[in-house]
DNA sequence: CCCCAGTCCTGCGGGC
DNA sequence: TGCCCGCAGGACTGGG
């Protein structure tokens, strides 16, 4: 599923078609529905075929590339949406196929299991506006204690559900807020208005600590298998998850509590209670 | 404005 | 063996 580490790791995956030209834009055939494509396909080929990529770069959870004509190609993943340049593992799923020349990759796929990702080629005021501060916070790997903060503190909103939301700040999505509220020694079901001020330093570190150490695994690969490198190769991270999906199981760090599955805003959140108390006495939890 | 619930999408695994 | 159902969670929408 990917977040910021695995849409991080897709980023840098396909850094080397910069210097490359579109050559074509194709939407495969499938039995499926197709993925949402912005603006149509006759536009979005007549803008994109010819243009030079000149920048990959991620924003949140997106992997934005940039033509030389000033338009970007957002790339939105979503669930089970991969980037390619290795072989899709059927063509089903393909989504979508851009043709390269003049460098050392032919190819950059997406493709996608469910088809609820979308790609959208942007004019630069669309991408101001879509991708904007009015629709999405600062980076999660950029953010300042003090700025995460002052973007929460005032919420009565759980700390787990705030986290996911990219307006306040983003990249984190489900699986990493359990594993940051973990390492933070938080209760996911804290209110952001009671979060204490050392707390906001943890949590601001343990945000930083853990996706850079999952961008250091290249993001994490579940046992559904649904995140893949460009390269079509599984991460390494889902290895150091503490709370993730082990609910039941012994808690690693502490080795007294078992983790619990619970669900905020219709979404699992793993803890473990003994590291995570809900009454805020207690210390860091440490690595 | 804030926040929650519903929606989309397909594959998989559990129950029977 | 086959069918049905729930679940997975990105972003978005509608409404209280």
């Amino acid at each position: 599923m990917p977040e910021l580490p695995e849409v991080e790791t897709m980023r840098r995956g396909i850094a080397g078609i910069v210097g490359s030209r579109i050559c074509d834009v194709r939407r495969p055939r499938s039995r499926f529905r197709p993925i949402k494509i912005t603006p149509r396909m006759s536009e979005f080929r007549r803008r994109a075929v010819g243009m030079l990529v000149i920048a990959v770069d991620r924003v949140g959870k997106r992997v934005v590339v940039g033509l030389d004509s000033g338009d970007r190609i957002v790339f939105e993943p979503r669930m089970t949406g991969r980037l390619l340049l290795a072989e899709p593992p059927d063509r089903q799923h393909l989504r979508l196929v851009l043709k390269l020349s003049g460098g050392p990759i032919r190819q950059l796929l997406f493709w996608s299991v469910r088809g609820l990702g979308a790609v959208a080629l942007m004019s630069p005021r669309q991408f101001a506006r879509r991708l904007g501060p009015e629709n999405l916070g600062p980076d999660a790997l950029e953010i300042s204690a003090r700025e995460l903060r002052e973007r929460l503190a005032a919420s009565r909103r759980a700390i787990k559900v705030a986290l996911l939301d990219q307006r306040a700040v983003a990249g984190i999505g489900n699986l990493y807020a359990s594993e940051i509220l973990h390492r933070a020694g938080l209760h996911p079901e804290l209110p952001c208005n009671r979060v204490r001020p050392a707390a906001w330093i943890r949590l601001h570190a343990s945000i930083g600590e853990v996706l850079q150490e999952a961008i250091l695994f290249e993001g994490s690969t579940l046992s559904d298998g649904t995140y893949r490198n460009p390269q079509n190769e599984a991460g390494g991270y889902q290895d150091c998850h503490r709370v993730y999906q082990r609910a039941g199981k012994q808690c690693v760090q502490c080795g007294r509590g078992r983790i619990v599955r619970l669900v905020q805003a219709q979404r699992s959140t793993f803890f473990c209670p003994s590291c995570q108390p809900l009454r805020l006495r207690t210390r860091a939890a440490t690595t």
